[in-house]
DNA sequence: GATTGCAGAGAACGAGCGTTCTCTGGTTGC
DNA sequence: GCAACCAGAGAACGCTCGTTCTCTGCAATC
């Protein structure tokens, strides 16, 4: 049984390496942030839902403030990923674009959807730390950079990708008020007529 | 001279009454919580900034959280009266419904703006905050059924006012975000086209 | 003019925050 | 078998929070 703790220093799955809890920490930070707010949240509570100890935590991520950044990353990711995978299963153009709204509609219908967490986080953190607000900042200019391609590819005028931004941010602020998922298909109706509009006109 | 302090106990301009420091301090809390969050700003914070003791912020507010609740409704008044009013300009219905997107584009060229309150405020304490997430639902609830009298006023369908109303609330984030009044110039052209769109199929 | 009452300033309080430190117990290498 | 080390649990630290209390001094009343 001596070559079963020699290999040890791998990761094995009785002692799993740094990378795996930090994942698993930035899973319940993440959770628990976009449920109660990033300042609703001590570090206490994060080390009992996570399961790993305060001075592991802190051997992992150098400070809470590090947490949020990787949280907000984490979700930049996830987002992008999986509006990418929306989008790719439409072939035409204009229904790649409007993908995004029935993708917006499924994630309204999630039991615990609570906004967009860049608003949200904006909203806490924004006024008073530039980092938030420069993430923040940062992943919904990248949304509408993504729009903007998603457009171009049916030949629409530039000026339409920002107004399908504020079409789905809209929706993600009015559905998580209203606890609806309304508002992605009343957006995905006006993006109709606004992409008609646009190309009927170009 | 006996007179002169006879009368003290109406409001002189001495010893200004309890509304008027309630006022005072509301105007002072909203600036604060505005523009740092609510969590962002401690009751000491708000007595220095306000010159009202804590003793007496204590008499004229029974809790931070009732501060909270008193601004809300304050700047749903606000609102509400600065929407009415950009409104009230115009006479023709389709103008009337546009003047909003205006009101909008001075609001974000404030110096000071940083996006809705009300979906700030429900980002940051809605998932903990009960009483906040109830003012912020029927802020956002009257505003809708205030959209939907003036869709109604040119005869639209029904299915126009929350369309328009996701158009606006996208604007502010977008505005609150991107640090631009853009959005509200892009969100009225929107709405130009949404507006056309559903009286021509009306 | 002595007394009562009240307002203001800020210290104090208990709780909770982010972060660090101590202690304990088990594992590793010789 | 023993010394050296390391990880985990959680106590402790310094700070700030919302809220209350104490102390001081002034002003009104008889």
């Amino acid at each position: 049984m001596a070559n079963v703790s020699a290999p040890l220093t791998r990761g094995s799955s009785g002692s799993p390496d740094d990378d795996a809890l930090r994942e698993a920490a930035l899973e319940a930070a993440d959770r628990l942030f976009y449920a109660k707010g990033v300042q609703g949240v001590g570090m206490d509570e994060l080390r009992s839902a996570s399961g790993i100890s305060l001075k592991r935590l802190y051997r992992l991520f150098p400070s809470k403030d590090a947490i949020v950044e990787q949280v907000l990353l984490g979700r930049h990711r996830k987002w992008t990923e999986g509006v990418a995978t929306a989008v790719a299963r439409e072939i035409q153009p204009r229904e790649r674009l409007l993908a995004i709204y029935d993708f917006l509609a499924s994630w309204f219908s999630e039991e615990d959807f609570r906004g967009c967490a860049f608003i949200n986080s904006f909203g806490e953190l924004g006024g008073t730390s530039p980092r938030v607000a420069e993430i923040v900042r940062s992943h919904k200019d990248g949304f509408q950079k993504y729009l903007s391609t998603l457009t171009a590819e049916i030949g629409a005028p530039p000026y339409l990708a920002p107004q399908l931004a504020i079409l789905a941010e809209g929706a993600q602020t009015t559905a998580a008020i209203s606890g609806s998922a309304e508002p992605a298909r009343q957006a995905r109706a006006a993006a109709e007529v606004l992409i008609d509009s646009a190309l009927s006109h170009r």
